[in-house]
DNA sequence: CGGATTGTTGAGGATACTCAAGTTAGGTGG
DNA sequence: CCACCTAACTTGAGTATCCTCAACAATCCG
């Protein structure tokens, strides 16, 4: 089976002794879901943690006046659903396929066993959570200090580092994108991304489409995410 | 020793066998803190990884531009300093006592001794990274969706709840808060900070002071931090 | 080709920031 | 114990950023 030679070289399970790594892949059970089909939703009880085989999710939140914030994007060999990791039984967000993509799913039940019985594991979950963890208030820092324009600068360039593909060019966002998509990750409207991207469409720095983008000078576009220039709006 | 058997009671070690106790107790080192007294600093090599006995600190980061933000508060029993776990040979922020403070410190060296060793240390600073990780969700949320007063709402109450001590007349927060401090949790300027605290005072939801909060109608803050009520700026 | 989703652009206005000038509280030293 | 000095806070006025509301245009998909 190619999906287990796959799974094997993720970096999440290349460090797993081989009879352990058996067992593990043993547990998990293989789904496919087509673009917009929702994997894991907000509130309901967490029976299964994943990993994102292929494809591209979405996980988000709904605050309780019913604004979205995307919390982040998976990417293939990236963990999702761990509510157990963070003591809770039920998913603290809704993940939502935004490309055909394929999960491997575990028991929710199986969490502690693993972490138990598998330190390399256990290593493994906590990178993960590390990594999250400076991402989260990455954004925090950049939500309270930054003005809008700096914000969709960095969520662009993060974008296309997580998830870009190279591409004459520059570097192509490799999943459908919408403005919304972007203000609800940086915390404005879809209106003001609209009005920054066509005014660093004009200056050569992307180039837009619908659900489509593309980073032409990713040097500039840091340039404005760390304030050292000033920005392309209100002219 | 007092201070053992203090720390032998922490949640943090409270499940850990005898003799892992003795050996993990061994290793460590107490050290005081006066108030204003820097404990570790961003950037520099983190060579060190704490428990926080007594007293309290604040974790700060400091942007590029030189702006603070206030990531969180340390209070008694909490791990902080842990680089390792972040994947970061450096301390991403600098914590300061903000009052006499006292903790306990191991070497880095011995984290990952620690985790392979110690399987319930692991879960326990697994489960330290996921409470962390979900309060720097809900700021992230709160920045991106939430009107400056609401925000400064939530950061009371967080404040209250998790630095806060019952006295007549409601929850004292239990350490020096300056309303630049609020400003620099909450994305916003001492300023408006002051405005909003005076506005609340009038209507009698706190009383304030010098580096000072004391917080007396906890349900009606809830309501504006929850958008249920109109919030008392603007009038 | 038609309907729906996505995106554009303009005008007006609110929130919260900046700038500025004071006031109060608290600690220190005479 | 009082005077002083500094840090913390208050309050006002003007304004920038960005949001809201609104109408329309483009693109996608079956």
């Amino acid at each position: 089976m190619a999906e287990k030679a796959k799974i094997r070289s993720l970096p999440k399970f290349a460090h797993l002794p081989q009879g352990d790594f058996d067992q593990v892949y043993a547990a998990a059970a293989g789904r496919s879901f087509a673009a917009g089909a929702t994997v894991s939703e907000q509130g309901d009880v967490a029976t299964y943690f994943f990993v994102l085989l292929d494809g591209r999710l979405r996980v988000t939140q709904v605050t309780a006046e019913s604004q979205q914030v995307i919390v982040r994007i998976v990417n293939p060999g990236d963990l999702f659903g761990i509510a157990k990791a963070l003591q809770r039984t039920d998913y603290p967000g809704t993940a939502t396929a935004v490309s055909d993509s394929v999960v491997l799913s575990w028991p929710m039940a199986r969490w502690s066993d693993f972490m138990g019985n598998y330190p390399s594991m256990a290593m493994s979950a906590m990178q993960t959570m590390g990594t999250r963890l400076q991402e989260a208030q990455a954004r925090m820092r950049e939500l309270a200090t930054e003005e809008v324009e700096r914000r969709v600068a960095h969520a662009v360039l993060r974008l296309g580092e997580q998830s870009g593909r190279e591409e004459a060019g520059g570097i192509r966002i490799d999943f459908p994108v919408s403005k919304q998509d972007i203000a609800e990750m940086t915390g404005t409207t879809l209106h003001t991304v609209s009005r920054i991207l066509t005014a660093w469409e004009h200056a050569g720095l992307v180039v837009g489409g619908q659900q489509k983008l593309l980073l032409k000078d990713r040097r500039r576009l840091a340039l404005i995410g760390d304030g050292e220039v000033p920005g392309l709006l209100g002219g």
